[in-house]
DNA sequence: TCTATTTCTGACCGATCGTTCAGGAAATTA
DNA sequence: TAATTTCCTGAACGATCGGTCAGAAATAGA
C-alpha cells in the first residue's frame, strides 16, 4: 500500500511490490490473484471504515449539527487510522470496474453527508447562504487533503487534528 | 490534458492521446518530443499561474490579512481558469525529475502562503490558536479540492465560488 | 519418517508501453 | 512550376508490463 501511494497505482509494478515485501513476483501471486485484487482490499477497507462512521449512533442521534460534527470527527479519525488505504481511495479515477465501484460508494457517502448539511441548514445550525453540496464538498476537500501531508510521527494526534479541522470549518480562520 | 485527467497520467497511453487529437502516434511525436514533455508544458502553465498570483500587487500591498484574501481568491481564479493544468499539477507524485521540479515549486508556493498566514496571525486578523502551516494546508486542501468537482458548465462562476470558499475559510459554516 | 499442504522460485508468455524511422502527402515559399 | 519545409503515416523497435507455470523448498500433521 505504501508503494502504491508513493508511486501511484498505475506507476507501481508488481515486481516493485514484491521486492518491497522481500518476495518474488510469483510468491505474491500465490497470495493475491492480481494486482487489482490488492487495490480492492485497500479500497474496501477505506470506504468501509468511512461508511462505518455513518452507521455509528453518534451520526444519527442528536441534532443534525451534532451529527455533522460527529461525522467530521469520525472521518478525520478514519483518515488518520487508515491513512494508506484512504489515500488510495481518494486517488481512484475509475479506470476499472473495481475502481468505479469504489467511486460509487464514495458518492453515496458524500450524498449522505450532504443531506446532513442540508438538515443542519434547516435547523439553523449551519449557515444557509451556501449551497449544501458546495459546502459539503469544501468541507471534505479540507478533510481529505489531510492525507497529502499528515504523517503519524508528528506531535499532533488525530484528536487535535480533528479539533483544528472543526475549528476552521465551523468557526473560520478569522479572529472575532 | 483532459485525457490525462480522466485516466491519470500513467494510465494514459500515447496512443489514446493521439486518438483523442485525431492524429497518429507519430504525428503527435512530431510536435512533442515525449509523453513527459506534454506533462511538463501543463505543469509549467499551472504552477506558473499560481506563482503569478503571488507576484501581483494585491498579494504584497495592504495588510497580511488582505494579502491572504487576495491570494486565496487568486488561487481559486487560477484553479478555475486553468482547471486541467492545475488538476494535473495537484496529482503529481514525483516519479521523475520533471515531476519533482514541479513539486519543489509547489512547496515554495505553499511556504510563501504559510508566511502570509503567520503574518496575519501576528497582526491579529487570523486566529493564532492554530498552527500557521496546519491552517495553510487546510486552507489549500479546501481550495485545491475544487478541481475534483468544479465544472465550468455550472451556474456558479469563479467569483461566486471564491466568495463561498472565503466565507467558509474565514467565517466558518456555523451560523452566528 | 512418509505424506500432504503451503509457500516460494526462476524462466517464460503475450500484450502493451513509449519511442523511432523511412518516407509519403500537404502546405508554403520562390 | 520547382524546391523546401511542415505535417503526417504505418510499421517496427526494445523494454516492461501483468500474469502463468512446472516444480522445488519449507512446513505441518500422522
Amino acid at each position: 500500500m505504501q508503494v502504491f501511494i508513493e508511486q501511484g497505482y498505475d506507476a507501481t509494478s508488481v515486481a516493485s511490490l514484491a521486492s518491497r515485501l522481500g518476495l518474488s513476483k510469483s510468491a505474491l501471486y500465490h497470495h493475491y490473484e492480481s494486482k487489482e485484487a490488492l487495490l480492492e482490499v485497500a479500497l474496501d477497507e477505506a470506504i468501509g471504515s468511512l461508511e462505518g462512521v455513518l452507521s455509528e449512533p453518534g451520526a444519527r442521534d442528536g441534532s443534525a449539527g451534532e451529527s455533522l460534527e460527529f461525522v467530521l470527527r469520525g472521518a478525520v479519525r478514519v483518515l488518520v487510522d487508515k491513512l494508506a488505504y484512504v489515500t488510495l481511495l481518494l486517488r481512484v479515477r475509475g479506470n476499472s470496474d473495481i475502481e468505479r465501484a469504489a467511486l460509487d460508494r464514495r458518492r453515496a457517502f458524500d450524498r449522505a453527508v450532504t443531506e446532513l448539511v442540508r438538515d443542519a441548514q434547516r435547523e439553523g445550525t449551519v449557515r444557509a447562504d451556501i449551497d449544501a453540496s458546495v459546502a459539503t464538498r469544501l468541507l471534505f476537500g479540507m478533510v481529505n487533503s489531510i492525507v497529502e501531508w499528515y504523517r503519524p510521527a508528528g506531535a499532533e494526534g488525530a484528536a487535535e487534528l480533528a479539533d483544528d479541522v472543526l475549528a476552521v470549518a465551523l468557526d473560520g480562520l478569522r479572529t472575532r
